[in-house]
DNA sequence: AAGACGAAAGTGGTTGA
DNA sequence: TCAACAACTTTCGTCTT
């Protein structure tokens, strides 16, 4: 490879995540895809089941599922195929003509609106392409399982949009795809958890230090306070702190405690606000974190003062 | 006066009978 | 389907800086 980027030109950031299937640098902070050009030698997609895998690998045209026909346009027959069918196979043309029209131009219009509304959004929280990609893809399959019906078009629209982050470890919390979407945090909770398990997609609980990265930038805090606040997760990983607990509240006790070390103090309030939780959510896990790890030490040498 | 801390009561979701 | 339960929030009073 010839220059490898090493700072994100939007943000500055330096958590840069290298995505090798798709040919994509990613500032983990602010989400900007910085190199698109690589060539890449990897398969088209990712497999979601194996079988599917088998049959999709480097074949065909390409396909994309931000477009509504997903680049294939297929359809049965023209006129002048007519002249040449005649008895049964003229009458099972008409019966899959038929069927294809009523099938198919629902699901399209549909997914011409969907997808239109999915790009807006993940323009909006500046998602990298591959996560478009990938919740189109999402989209489309839940639109072909007939999982839309009875759930707005665009609260769907979120619940892809959050599956896919997800899957991608640039997790969004609930709270921006309702901002971003207009669709109630709830809501979206429920139609990601609705369509990933009628999907059988399976997703692993995300990590408290993705978030950090995002955290940090939108607090201004120094790449030392991030790494530090990194290890603090670790070890609060090893101790067990971590399962049960929403990885936004962890990941912003953490980086609260890191950035006291490092003498960039922030108040609980502001932390809270960019992880979207509360102050007291934060005081609990900072609380576990302090008698929990032995981080009280390293505190006291900041503020050399008492014991409780 | 603002921030940190903690208690108590309330909310929405998961789990297990 | 219902009740118990854990995590998180809201609210509020008190202490610290």
């Amino acid at each position: 490879m010839a220059e490898l980027v090493k700072k994100c030109p939007e943000c500055g950031g330096i958590n840069l995540n290298w995505n090798k299937d798709r040919g994509e640098i990613i500032c983990k902070d602010c989400g900007l895809v910085i190199e698109e050009k690589m060539v890449d030698f990897s398969q088209e997609w990712r497999e979601f089941d194996s079988e599917d895998g088998e049959r999709r690998r480097r074949s065909g045209a390409p396909m994309t599922y931000t477009q509504y026909d997903q680049g294939l346009g297929t359809e049965v027959g023209q006129k002048a195929d007519l002249l040449r069918l005649e008895g049964r196979d003229r009458n099972k043309f008409f019966r899959l003509r038929k069927w294809q029209s009523r099938i198919s131009t629902a699901i399209e219009r549909n997914l011409k609106l969907a997808l239109a509304e999915l790009k807006r959004v993940s323009s909006y929280l500046k998602l990298p392409k591959s996560v478009e990609e990938e919740s189109a893809r999402i989209y489309t399959l839940a639109v072909q399982r007939g999982l839309v019906r009875g759930r707005s078009m665009e609260s769907v629209v979120a619940g892809a949009l959050y599956a896919a982050c997800r899957r991608h470890d640039v997790p969004r919390t609930l709270d921006e795809l309702s901002e971003a979407s207009g669709i109630e945090k709830k809501e979206i909770g429920r139609t990601y958890r609705f369509v990933t398990r009628e999907l059988g997609i399976t997703i692993l609980p995300s990590n408290p230090a993705d978030y950090i990265a995002r955290f940090a930038s939108a607090l201004k805090l120094s790449a030392e306070t991030q790494s530090k606040s990194i290890e603090i997760l670790e070890k609060a990983q090893k101790a067990e702190l971590t399962s049960g607990r929403g990885p936004t509240g962890i990941a912003a006790a953490a980086l609260y405690v890191a950035a006291l070390m490092h003498g960039e103090k922030r108040t609980q309030r502001e932390v809270a606000d960019v992880a979207g939780v509360t102050e007291v959510t934060i005081r609990n896990r900072y609380k576990e974190l302090l008698d929990e790890l032995k981080l009280d030490k390293e505190l006291k040498k900041k503020k050399g003062k008492k014991r409780k």
